[in-house]
RNA sequence: GGAGAGAUGGCCGAGUGGUCGAAGGCGCACGCCUGGAACGCGUGUAGGCGGGUAACCGUCUCGAGGGUUCGAAUCCCUCUCUCUCCGCCA
């Protein structure tokens, strides 16, 4: 709940954040209106250059009105330290009433001061992130376009399975096997819940399995095991608060409360907040195997039968901590990692990069790779890498030392890798066979006591 | 949950109401020394904001916010966090 003004209620649900870092840099918005507003087009969002500026010089004169009050009270403090010191008891005195009418305009100009950077934060801590160069505009998902990464081709990828038979989706399977539990579940949690059992439940542990495994042994991550409640502070530190509170569970906790992580990116990405690393820590690799919640109250009515849209589901995160100039690189590196674990499972898949209008908040530039349902006869969304430039490290005051010692601030990116119910769902629809058995994959099998097929 | 201690620069760690943005150390950079290095010696080294082409100038910041004062890292209040001990507990 936000006290200062009504309009800002919605989107200012914890005062605690009106004391967070700006995430844009107004000075580049002055020397870049045409462009930051272009930018904004293109997600859809109105010009706001000319008003941020407007917002931002009213600032700067009270700055400057402010220091000058500052520095006359200074010197006159200074002053009367002296004439005490000299024991001109009349000098000083004077010199006292002299300072005391600075008291009550700088008292002023400093109200007013502090009232204009908080509108600006709050006026730029809803404004999305810029796209990168060279991502497509669009408006929708149907303006994104298929993505291969140098080298890689349709030849380069599983191909789809030759099934001879009507395939079924995750759900028959599961809940003939009895190891997939909707009914149960919505008995203790509600819809958008599962139990899962058996066979079943231990292949969902394999995959996660596996493919931390991967990542830590095999893609230089460093394996984490993060907090699953995290503060509001964290929450805006990479961008899904002020705007989103709605999409999030969150709990109470003593005054105020503890967020349920929506997606490991946020502990993990906060693991550098307010920090200034040397250069040569960088890039900073992290995964994690953890819990996702999320509330999505606006999906409601999509994806209501089986585990595609749960209100709880694991994935494996992957962040990258870099300097500018290696993000790019890093963010094919990234895709890469999260397109192997499909390899390895040979599951078909295609990868799609988001156009400007699909987009997450906080990123500059995301490829989503979606795997092939045969169950469903169509590509779902198993995996998202995104590069977020500053954005995020401005948010959470996240920097290191560039090579002339100058703090700057850090490139953030995240990637699923991926995520753990989808990919079982996958599983499971493409290694389905005709008697409603599953054959397990080459890759998960070390993870499954080598069994080769469960359920039928 | 109960009791106590603390929060200072990249890190560690001193600190008196006035010239303290802050001793000292470590780290780092540069120079000297060396065949080259280590050691040693010397010099330099916070961040934000505003102004300036720049050199530089001003201002703010010693956990956060408020107060006392002409003047606060230093005194008072509130909050947050950390640590230690006790209790409870997977």
């Amino acid at each position: 709940m936000c006290f200062r003004r009504r309009s800002a209620r919605h989107v200012c649900p914890n005062p605690i954040l009106a004391d967070q870092p700006i995430m844009f840099d107004i000075k580049w918005i002055s020397a870049n209106p045409e462009a930051f507003d272009a930018a904004l087009a293109t997600r859809g969002a109105e010009p706001l250059a000319a008003s941020l500026i407007a917002l931002d010089d009213d600032r700067r004169s009270v700055v400057a009105e402010m220091n000058a009050a500052q520095e006359k009270r200074n010197g006159a403090s200074k002053l009367i330290g002296q004439a005490k010191a000299q024991k001109d008891e009349a000098r000083a005195q004077e010199l006292m009433a002299e300072v005391a009418g600075l008291k009550e305009t700088l008292g002023q100009l400093e109200a007013r001061e502090r009232q204009l950077t908080e509108d600006l934060r709050a006026a730029l801590s809803v404004i999305p992130n810029l796209p990168a160069q060279g991502v497509p505009v669009g408006e929708d998902e149907t303006g994104n376009v298929p993505y291969f990464r140098t080298g890689e081709s349709a030849e380069t990828r599983p191909a789809k399975p030759n099934l001879a038979f009507a395939p079924k989706e995750h759900y028959e399977l599961g809940e003939a096997m009895g190891g997939m539990d909707f009914e149960t579940a919505a008995k203790l949690s509600g819809s958008r819940f599962v139990v899962l059992k058996g066979q079943i439940a231990r292949l969902e542990r394999a995959i996660g399995q596996f493919m931390l495994d991967l990542h830590v042994n095999e893609h230089g991550y460093t394996e984490v095991v993060p907090p699953y409640l995290v503060r509001d502070e964290a929450m805006y530190g990479t961008s899904q608060l002020p705007k989103f509170d709605g999409d999030f569970f969150f709990t109470p906790h003593g005054e105020g409360r503890l967020a349920l992580i929506p997606t490991a990116e946020v502990p993990l990405t906060n693991l550098v907040r307010e920090a200034l690393l040397t250069q040569d820590e960088l890039p900073l690799r992290f995964a994690a195997l953890t819990p996702c919640f999320r509330s999505e109250a606006g999906s409601a009515g999509r994806d209501t039968r089986g585990m595609l849209r749960q209100h709880q589901f694991n994935k494996v995160e992957m962040v990258s901590i870099t300097t500018p100039d290696q993000s790019d690189a890093e963010h094919e590196r990234m895709l890469a990692c999260a397109e192997e674990v499909l390899k390895r499972l040979g599951i078909h898949y295609r990868v799609m990069q988001l156009c400007t209008g699909d987009m997450g908040f906080g990123a500059r530039r995301t490829y989503d790779i979606e795997a092939w349902l045969p169950g469903q006869n169509t590509y779902r969304e198993i995996s998202s890498v995104s590069v977020c430039g500053d954005f995020q490290a401005r948010r959470m005051d996240a920097r290191y030392r560039d090579a002339n010692g100058k703090p700057q601030y850090v490139h953030t990116l995240n990637g699923s890798g991926v995520a753990v119910g989808r990919a079982l769902i996958a599983v499971m629809e493409n290694y389905q066979n005709e008697d409603g058995s599953i054959s397990i994959p080459a890759a998960l099998q070390p993870y499954m006591g080598a069994i080769e097929k469960i359920g039928g």
